[in-house]
DNA sequence: ACCCAGGGTCATA
DNA sequence: TATGACCATGGG
């Protein structure tokens, strides 16, 4: 298949591109958790604050943060946007993870049922459920953002806007082999193309030139992949 | 003043 | 199934 070696050659560009991403910034599981729900549709520079705030509250902690009021949890996430909503997802997340007996209880659930599950928790979308498989729980989930649309859809990997999220998904998860930090590192070096180098606004220049290779070229960076 | 950022839900047709 | 409205802060 053409698109398993361009997904593979890509994984190896970006890692020699950039290196390793260590992700998921943060430093431990539940924060992990906390982050993917803060983080949607939000600049991640905006969820640090957050973050920061519910550090110096004490409450980066799954029965702590359970405790508060939803009013009194979304004054502490305010810069993170939407906050309102935001505090009744995290709410929801741990209301459900405190009902599973905790953390350490659903690392031994196999990773489909988790999925499910974690779709089931209001708030909890396709995305932020992957990121905390992957992240949290490090299960072998490829995640797709909207980097990673925006990325396929211009190495014309895909048409237009791609609608289905797990036909994305498979699309990697059949490429590639199932290991974590192949998944882990991949998605981070996306997000890390995608905000540094490939922004919206860089890519007005784009030319893909046909031939023996497919050629991304946004004034600043250049990612090769093989054709067909 | 505008655009956008590591989405998701809900109401409607 | 598929659009559209809505949520909201902070940086460019």
């Amino acid at each position: 298949m053409a698109t398993t070696i361009a997904l593979v050659t890509l994984y190896q560009r970006l890692y020699d591109a950039y290196g390793p991403q260590h992700w998921w910034p943060a430093e431990t599981p539940f924060e992990v958790m906390v982050g993917a729900v803060l983080t949607q549709n939000t600049a991640w520079t905006n969820v640090e604050k957050a973050i920061s705030n519910l550090q110096k509250a004490d409450k980066m902690k799954l029965e702590l943060m359970k405790k508060l009021t939803e009013r009194r949890l979304a004054r502490l996430i305010r810069p993170a946007g939407y906050f309102n909503v935001k505090a009744r997802r995290l709410k929801n997340l741990c209301c459900w993870l405190s009902k599973q007996g905790g953390i350490e209880e659903l690392s031994s659930w196999p990773s489909e049922e988790l999925r499910t599950a974690l779709l089931e928790v209001n708030g909890i979308g396709p995305e932020t459920a992957d990121d905390i498989l992957l992240y949290a729980f490090e299960r072998p989930v490829f995640v797709i953002d909207t980097y990673t649309r925006r990325l396929m859809k211009r190495l014309g990997l895909i048409e237009e806007e791609e609608k289905k999220y797990e036909v994305l998904r498979a699309l990697f998860e059949r490429a590639l082999d199932p290991e974590p930090y192949l998944f882990n590192e991949y998605h981070a070096l996306i997000v890390r193309h995608s905000k540094e180098k490939c922004s919206r606004e860089s890519m007005t220049g784009r030319r893909v030139i046909p031939g023996s290779n497919m050629l991304i070229d946004c004034r600043h960076c250049k990612v090769e992949l093989p054709f067909e």
